[in-house]
DNA sequence: CTTTGTGCAAACGATTTGCAGGATG
DNA sequence: CATCCTGCAAATCGTTTGCACAAAG
């Protein structure tokens, strides 16, 4: 398969195969189609998702290439798994970091920018643990959820 | 079975018995070994990890047992699910809200009190949001992790 | 005595694995 | 052309379900 067929914005596709090459990563058309998926929307989508998503018009990747291209696109440091409900396993390409809020409703999640907080001090928690980062997760109801059937 | 063969504290277990029935719940052993179990740990256990624990001695509950069990301490606010590593669903009993510190070595889980840092302000998220609440999830290395076989 | 819970085993769904053929660099 | 990836199907693991029996209130 061409990968010209899975990208119809030719310039950043050049710009996601560099970003790939650049990691050390063979580019193949699977590979391609899931990081730039993911680049692409910010829903923090399911495998299941994915995989719907991208063979929409016509077979791009089975389910098992699916899983492993997320495995090596997260060793690579270019996706991360997001966990905020059991049994559901969401990808996400923004590596940068980031808060979360989460739906209690439908579940949607949605980015928060890093900056909506004030840096948090870790230096006091108690002594023997090393932190090296955190995370906010906001829990709600988003705005189609406080408005059903409308 | 007696409910007295899965509890040593006579006193805490007349309080766990009262919570239960408190919650409209029919106070089984297995309910109450569950529960009591993790009221007297704070490493927020696995399934799995309930099941050697509580069976150690002599069968106290089989695992769909616990899984139902956990669901109907979840339901009555007595339990909560914590959501950290992919494929690990972990229990905790401490229900007040409490922030939590991840090793990323050994994965162990450890509670950080409430006010560990000051309150954050969701007022100015996204317009649309409702927020009802937040959690901070702080990833680090543990004591025992930094200094390896020792 | 009525209702609800338990235990077993089968069913399920998400993820992983083994392997032969195919594509990448 | 050597290496690594893909796709398929089978295997695995955590969790759920159906049902007959047992226990709680």
């Amino acid at each position: 398969m061409d990968i010209e067929k899975v990208m119809d914005k030719p310039q950043k596709a050049a710009a996601v195969i560099e970003t790939l090459k650049a990691k050390g990563m063979r580019v193949t058309p699977q590979r391609f189609a899931v990081y730039a998926n993911l680049l692409g929307r910010s829903d923090h989508p399911t495998v299941e998702q994915l995989l719907n998503d991208l063979n929409q018009d016509f077979p791009v990747s089975s389910q098992a290439t699916i899983y492993s291209s997320l495995q090596a696109l997260q060793e690579a440091g270019l996706v991360r798994e997001v966990l905020l409900e059991p049994g559901v396993t969401r990808y996400d390409a923004n590596v940068d970091r980031h808060h979360h809020f989460r739906c209690e409703s439908c579940g949607e999640i949605e980015d928060i920018a890093w900056d909506a907080f004030p840096p948090l001090e870790l230096s006091h928690l108690r002594a023997g643990l090393q932190a090296d980062g955190y995370e906010v997760t906001v829990y709600g109801t988003c705005d189609r959820c406080q408005t059903p059937n409308m």
